[in-house]
This record gives structure tokens, sequence and C-alpha cells, in this order.
DNA sequence: ATAATAAGTAACTTTAAGGTTACATAAAAG
DNA sequence: CTTTTATGTAACCTTAAAGTTACTTATTAT
């Protein structure tokens, strides 16, 4: 099971793999229970946290034989930053909008 | 080509659909002036125009035999809700650091 | 009317993501 | 030390996204 490596985007595209982050947001989790929640074979999960792991988004800290999961920002961040330059965008047009129907009125 | 129905995050997984989103926050582009930015055939960029309209990233102005695209908010506000769920847990995160700190400092 | 341009559609191909099963390894438990 | 449990790895299969070319439709220009 060769793990490609993934981009931000292209991990979060994965609804699986948004519904690990959900339940590792509620709590660290291993890869077994992890799994629980899901239907697919646990090294099918196991593929997936690789992924989530090589894209920052979960640290994986080994206790024993097992792995357990916790949510890591960095993977987070540059989606926000993605997000946040549209949200310049949506807001400055909004301004400009704005400015366009004041000058308007002013006529 | 049939359009598959791709959810927000697996539209914005492809680097070419982003490519397009940020070409289009500068400018409303027809198709074709679209399609001058990328090494893919004219229809390919068709397609990912309709993913991105049915995804509700553009809106699509036809003027005579062109479609103007547009930026529209809706794609994007599912994208920034999610990604705020996952603010709210970094900065609860933090809080709850800061109060285990400050009780262990008390005792 | 005819040619050129803008764009959509159909049919098809390729590729890689996402899944599977079978096996390997290492730690804990009996 | 043997067994069970937690996980990783290898080899493989399936499917759908992303691309292609060829053709159609509709608008504009000559």
């Amino acid at each position: 099971m060769t793990t490609p490596t993934l981009d931000v985007f292209q991990v979060i595209g994965d609804p699986s793999r948004r519904k690990m982050l959900m339940l590792l947001s509620e709590d660290s989790l291993t890869i077994n229970s992890l799994a629980d929640n899901f239907d697919m074979s646990r090294p099918a999960v196991s593929k997936h946290i690789k992924i989530l792991y090589n894209a920052g988004f979960i640290s994986i800290q080994d206790i024993g034989r097992e792995r357990y999961c916790t949510l890591k920002q960095d993977g987070f961040k540059e989606l926000q930053h993605w997000i946040s330059y549209f949200d310049k965008f949506w807001t400055t047009k909004l301004k400009k909008l704005e400015t366009l129907l004041n000058n308007k009125l002013s006529n």
C-alpha cells in the first residue's frame, strides 16, 4: 500500500479522513480505536493515518505497542491561510460596492 | 465527460481548480480566457468550471456566446465553517492548558 | 449566407487513490 | 516461551477523476 504524498487540500478531500479529524477533536485515539468507527479494514485506516500524519494534521505517540493519534495544528494552518485570502476578497469586495453606492447616491 | 458531483472539499482538492479560483479573485473571466492560463484542453477547463459552479464557488453570466465566471461565496462558506470548528478546538485547548498550568502553580 | 468564434457534449483512455487480503513484527499477557 | 494484541507492509484490484479528441450548437462578424 504505497502511501501517496498528498497536499493538505487533497488530504481533507476524503470524507473518512475528515471524520477521523472530527473524532480526534474529541479525544486522542489509537489506530484500532479509531478503526472501530469505520467500515473499512484496519490497514486502510492505517494508511489514512499515515497520510494525515505526513500532511501535519496529527502527531503520534507510541506507547508500548499502541500508537496514540493527536490533532496537530500545522496542517490546519495551511488551510486557514488559504481561506483567509478569500475572506479578505469578500470583505474588500463589499467595501468596493459600498463606496460605489455612496458615490451614486451623492450624485 | 460526465461531470461528477463533488463536495466542496473534493472541489478544492484539485490544484487546477484552486488556481482557477485564484485567477477569478482578480477578475471575472470567460471560459476561454481562463483556459489560456492552463496547459489542459478547453473542454477540460470547461468541466472544472462546471464542478466549481455546482459546488457554489462561482456564478456564471452568459453574455452572447461568452460565459463570464465570477466568484461566489456559497462554496467558501462551507469550508470556513469546517475550519472554524477546528479553530475553536485550538483556542479551547489552549485555555485548558492555561487553567491546568495555573492550578499547578498555585499548589 | 458563410465563416469564425465560444462553449457544451459524447465517447473513450489513463492513472492513482482507496480499498482489499495475506503476511511480518513487536510488545504485552498467560 | 507461547499466545494474543496492535500495528505496519506488500501485492494486488477496482473505480472514478481528470484528461483527451471529435463533433455539435449557438452567437457574432464579414
